[in-house]
DNA sequence: GTCCAACCTTAACGTAACGTCAAAGTTTTT
DNA sequence: AAAAACTTTGACGTTACGTTAAGGTTGGAC
């Protein structure tokens, strides 16, 4: 006789339907998102569909990137609500909410990919240069109107950079 | 008389002078990235200019989010080329991968972005609804042809999902 | 009934880049 | 000389798990 019927089943089998792993599951029940259903005689956590559901749940919200404290808030939100009505009105905040983060990040990602193809069009024009790094500005810096590796921090050294500062 | 006088600097005017704090500075000395040019007798740490612009070169590198070990990495070049054409080609490497991955890390915040837009659609779509959540869907999901909260897997309960799986 | 593989348990360290105390010593200012 | 301002080292906290480790439990085969 099987100790896990009932249509229940073991962390192993829940973490792999919801495509996850037991230490994912088991880290959710430490912060208190998920529980098992009830324990097996020997101490094997046993779990219904209704958990499983719930463990998709939870996955899904991650999706979206946010972070387990406030999944779990979201989450207990659906049973703080009376009507499907009021409960949507509610999550449409942090959805909403989220989405602006989201925007935020994607702005701070072309930002950095603009500093950086600024900075690969300034380093290319020292390609052929034959200067010690050390020494000063290669040629193509001097005559080149666009930015050059004069505005590259990290690639001149911090001499070279010190004497710019100065004559600035 | 001071004690750090010939240009030198304690930690906190370093860190501000760079836009940084003294915590950061202790820690990138932890890693290996920067070292203070002497101590006071009383065991202070004193800096030169050229410790500034080297602290200035790691946090330009850090403002394209590469992370520490890069950095070492990426500094210590500087000090293994004869020319800066040389140092350029090398460099350049470092700043196409870290383009490449910035690039994919907008399209993945984009398709997040996606997510949450869909998301939000649907669940808009349930506003309306007094049903309660656990109950079964609201009629907007019946009726509607496009993405409702049918399809938003934390919205409805473990019970109707479970149904609606037992359906299909 | 027993044996073994496959599974499960808790515990605990490791990750990245600092923030934030705490307790005590140093420098600078008054 | 006292006080204010600064610095020192040390160590815990953060996020969401991955990865051992050492040792029980299950389920099926024999």
């Amino acid at each position: 006789m099987s100790k896990c019927n009932d249509g229940l089943m073991h962390i192993g089998k829940l973490a792999k339907e919801a495509g996850t792993t037991t230490r994912t599951v088991r880290y959710y029940e430490e912060m208190g998102l998920i529980y098992p259903e009830c324990r097996s005689s020997g101490g094997f956590r046993c779990y219904s569909h209704e958990q499983l559901a719930r463990l998709r749940m939870i996955l899904s919200l991650k999706e979206m990137e946010f972070d387990l404290e406030h999944i779990k808030v979201i989450i207990d939100k659906r049973e703080k609500h009376k009507t499907a009505g009021e409960l949507a009105h509610d999550i449409l905040e942090d959805l909403n909410g989220r989405l602006r983060e989201v925007e935020e990040q994607i702005a701070h990602y072309k930002h950095i990919r603009e500093t950086l193809t600024q900075t690969i069009a300034s380093i290319c024009a020292c390609l052929p240069c034959d200067l010690r790094v050390e020494e000063r500005l290669c040629p193509a810096c001097q005559t080149l109107n666009q930015p050059t590796c004069q505005s590259v921090p990290f690639f001149h050294s911090p001499s070279t950079a010190e004497t710019l500062e100065l004559k600035l």
